[in-house]
DNA sequence: CAAATATAATGAACAATGTTCAGTATGCAA
DNA sequence: TTGCATACTGAACATTGTTCATTATATTTG
């Protein structure tokens, strides 16, 4: 009997469906500025259909979050290749940097949201992880290579990520607009910045 | 005639007292979950009359972000008093990130919270730019007296703002728990990390 | 002091939101 | 063909920010 399959993969299909629309509104307008309804239209069902397959928005909302770490995985995976850990390090910070830049609606939703952490504990330890596992082995590198002043792994990466997010959250919230004059430099100082951070550190 | 002077008083005290509520509201339930007809049962006016003194919501935000401003400042200026710019340094980190812990709702308006920022350029040019000069001025102290392995005063100051930020901002949307444990270590832990920061850049 | 005018405050109404649920339609099994 | 389970609908609810005709109050004028 195929029909439970059928049923099965109908579901998923329906959630790959509502998901992809809802991932192409966050992107375009932001999770606080797509409603339900819309996404409902989008995908030509009615408002109570999206509840039969999310348990509310914040679901949808993770769903959409696994999938952007995933895209940030990639970027790490394709921009960040150099052999040398320190150049590699750069290179990671760039990516970050200019993903959050480029993707400022799903930067948000990925960082900046609020959002309900008791399934975040879960969901945030696959994708999520996969992206910081990334930055740690990249610092493992360094330290064991005795080329930054800083030795603890854990303070590595709470330091250079704090320093990433704290850029570009910082930007994306407009709250460098006391600092920086002019909107079109932004991206050259947060990577400028950034560099000189780690230069600083390197020893 | 006394009487325009007096209404002029009596509307900046109403204006006053509105904020005053919001204020209060805004620190125990944030600015997101504080409703307008909550404010006026607060200060028992209807919620009309509060769109008599405040064009909208975001009006009232900015006025509250103007005092917690002052908030900072103050509190920069009780806690970072060491004539030392190294320790005076340490001092502003320190004070910031434990503002930021211990004020969560109130520091999520003033650096977290989209604003219209067509306002915001003025207004964040006055209590905010005082808080940043605080900054500022210490770290043009570290450098004249070289004590940095950063020349730059702006680059300086964009670097410890955004670590500060980026510590204080993750923490606050639940982003660290991947990565810090236990939640009652967490002030610990960010302002270590600062620390380490500071020691890292420190000549 | 009384009448006319100006100002202040109200609260019902509007549109939009997330969410629910009784009802309807559809497809599968007997 | 009949009965049942599943999928879907869309009207309804509560809540939000915001507006505006109406009412109440206070001030100025005659």
């Amino acid at each position: 009997m195929g029909v439970t399959e059928r049923k099965e993969r109908e579901k998923t299909e329906m959630r790959e469906l509502i998901t992809a629309a809802a991932m192409k509104m966050f992107l375009e307008d932001g999770y606080a500025k797509t409603s339900i309804r819309g996404i409902a239209d989008a995908i030509e069902y009615s408002p109570g259909t999206i509840y039969l397959y999310f348990k509310d928005k914040d679901e949808l909302l993770y769903e959409v979050q696994a999938d952007a770490y995933g895209r940030l995985l990639e970027v790490f995976q394709k921009e960040a290749t150099s052999t040398d850990p320190l150049e590699r390090l750069s290179q990671i910070g760039r990516a970050y940097i200019n993903f959050g830049l480029n993707n400022s609606e799903l930067y948000d939703l990925m960082f900046i949201i609020r959002s309900p952490m008791n399934v975040d504990e879960k969901l945030h330890k696959v994708n999520g992880a996969n992206c910081l596992n990334f930055l740690i082995e990249c610092l493992t590198d360094c330290i064991s290579k005795d080329l930054l002043r800083i030795n603890d792994v854990q303070q590595a990466t709470l330091q250079i990520w704090s320093t990433v997010h704290g850029l570009v959250s910082l930007h994306l919230r407009c709250r460098l607009k006391i600092m920086v004059e002019s909107e079109e430099d932004v991206p050259q100082v947060l990577i400028k910045t950034m560099e000189d951070y780690l230069a600083a550190v390197t020893k």
